[in-house]
Formats: C-alpha cells, sequence, structure tokens
DNA sequence: ATGACTGCAAACTCTTTGCACAACA
DNA sequence: TGTTGTGCAAAGAGTTTGCAGTCAT
C-alpha cells in the first residue's frame, strides 16, 4: 500500500479518534495500538488475528501475536472493533463502524460480508427478557458458496 | 435419569429415525450414534462434546471424545443436529427441531435460548446474492447477564 | 467377509498466560 | 520515575488425524 495523500489522512483521522478514547479509558498510546487500529479499519474486509500480525508487520516488524490479540480485546471493549466467530476455524475480527450480516461457506469456510437489514428488535427483547443487557448481535448465512456447490 | 416408560418411547421414536436417516445415506447404526443423537434431543439445551460424552458415557463407558465429534459432525451433515459457536470456547451442539436465538455474556460466556424470530429473509435473500445457497441462520445476541452486570 | 466405525494416542491450531524488559505519562 | 504495555516463550483449551482392531452389514 502506497501511502498517498489520502490514506495518511486517513490514517491520522483513525489516530486521532483512537488517541481520543484512549486517554479517556485511561490506557496509553502507543504505534502498537495505533497501528492495529489502522489494519482493521481501512481493511473492508474482517480479518484472523494472524492477518493483522501480517499487515502491521510490514511498518512495525517487532510486533508478536500476544499484542495483537490483546490489542484486539481493547479496541473491542473499546467499541472500535468487532469479534465474529462461524465456529470454522480463527475467530475474525473487523471495524464496528459498518453494520453487517456474514455468509459462510460451510464446506470450504470463506466468509462475505452481507448488507445488514436492521437487527431484529425481538432478539434483544428476548435477551432483555432472559436477564441480558444486550449491546449487539451477530448473524451468520450458513451455507454453500457458489465454488462448493459446483464441485458437488 | 430414569428410564421410565415415557422416556424409553422419547429415545425409541429418536432411534427410528435416526436408523431411517443413516440408512438412506448408507451409514451404519451404531449403538455411538444412536446414544449422541438421543443425549442431544433429549436435553433442551445446548451441550458441548465434552458434555455430550459425559452424557453417553453413563451406558456406553468406553465411547471416546473423537467418535463424539465425528459423530456429531454426521448428525449435522444428515441435518439432524446444529452447531453454534459463540467465539467464547468451546462450540456447542443442539437439536435443530426447536429453532431459537441465542444470547451470550460477553464477560462470564454463559449462554442461553431466546425464543427466535423468523429469520430474517432480507439475510437470505443477501447471501444468494453473494453467490451462495444459504441453509440455515444464526443470531446470538452479545451483552452482559444480570450476574456480571452486578458484579461491576 | 469386507469395509466402515471406533478407540487410543498424538498432533495440531488457535489463543492465552507469566515474566522480564521497554516505553508512555 | 512509576506503572502500563510489549515481546518472548511456553502452556492451555479444544478439535482433528492416523492407525490398528472391532463390528455392522
Amino acid at each position: 500500500m502506497s501511502a498517498t495523500a489520502e490514506t495518511v489522512g486517513v490514517a491520522a483521522e483513525l489516530d486521532r479518534e483512537l488517541t481520543e478514547r484512549l486517554r479517556e479509558g485511561g490506557h496509553r498510546v502507543t504505534s502498537q495500538r495505533l497501528l492495529v487500529h489502522r489494519a482493521v479499519h481501512e481493511q473492508q474486509r474482517h480479518l484472523t488475528a494472524e492477518q493483522v500480525l501480517g499487515s502491521v508487520s510490514q511498518a512495525l516488524p517487532s510486533i508478536s501475536l500476544p499484542t495483537i490479540y490483546a490489542t484486539l480485546e481493547l479496541l473491542e471493549d473499546l467499541g472500535l472493533v468487532r469479534r465474529v466467530s462461524t465456529g470454522t476455524g480463527a475467530l475474525l475480527f473487523e471495524s464496528r463502524r459498518t453494520p453487517h450480516a456474514h455468509a459462510a461457506c460451510r464446506r470450504c469456510g470463506q466468509i462475505v460480508d452481507v448488507p445488514a437489514p436492521q437487527i431484529d428488535p425481538d432478539a434483544f427483547a428476548g435477551a432483555r427478557a432472559a436477564g441480558f443487557a444486550p449491546e449487539e448481535a451477530q448473524l451468520i448465512v450458513f451455507g454453500l458458496c457458489n465454488a462448493c456447490r459446483a464441485a458437488g
């Protein structure tokens, strides 16, 4: 990725927002946190921790996987990152800015974003009735992708 | 669990159905498969593989965890069992007969069933538009349970 | 009889933990 | 300067795989 004026501007804006949120929570601002935050938000896709590591390693080769996990957890607590689990392989992390559902192939594990309908209010009401304080919902559609269907 | 006339009747009905499905698919009928099938369907809750093992072990002490996993996968392929992943700890398995959503506590990992609203048809349409052949959807509401909210 | 299924053991993947050093505030 | 955060290594949890013996058909 080349550092065009636009991507620099986007990164600066992301950094500014994260810095603010970190300070609010009494957390320190580190280059690791800024870079992980950028990595998740500059991709439109969902990423595994390993992929975040690969992305951030270009700018900061010494960063480690435990730090990736710790940082993603912190960003999740701050409401900036969302965690998705399809039960196939690794956890996925993505920007929390663009609400959407996921479609997952139950054979090859491929995952794609699906434009999100509004989250069903009944589900939140049901969770509340069960004594939960609902914060967000995750909708995954399982099935077969084109390629796997064609493969029989 | 005592073997009342009623539970024996339910088990017999479950066995009959599974036997039919297995034969259709060219699979063999084994006591392991019958017992795992009963364990998942006689509980109203979702179970981990370990819990299924514990349940089945009472009747068949020699059964092993790899067999539990293999059997649950087969039952899932036959459409009799559903797999749920909240991203916290172990996979859960449950009967496919009773559609519902789940609420998961993001602190303690507790999971409860929530009466299911109809699955959003827009999500299926979106998956189809993305080239998927959707089969089922899974809705999980994340939040804090009563106990964890009270604990601060 | 023969091929699928099971049980055992071990490997594997992904994630988390413990601890010493580094670096933000 | 005092903690918080990071990196390394290792452990941990959960799931899967390979193979020899068993059992359904």
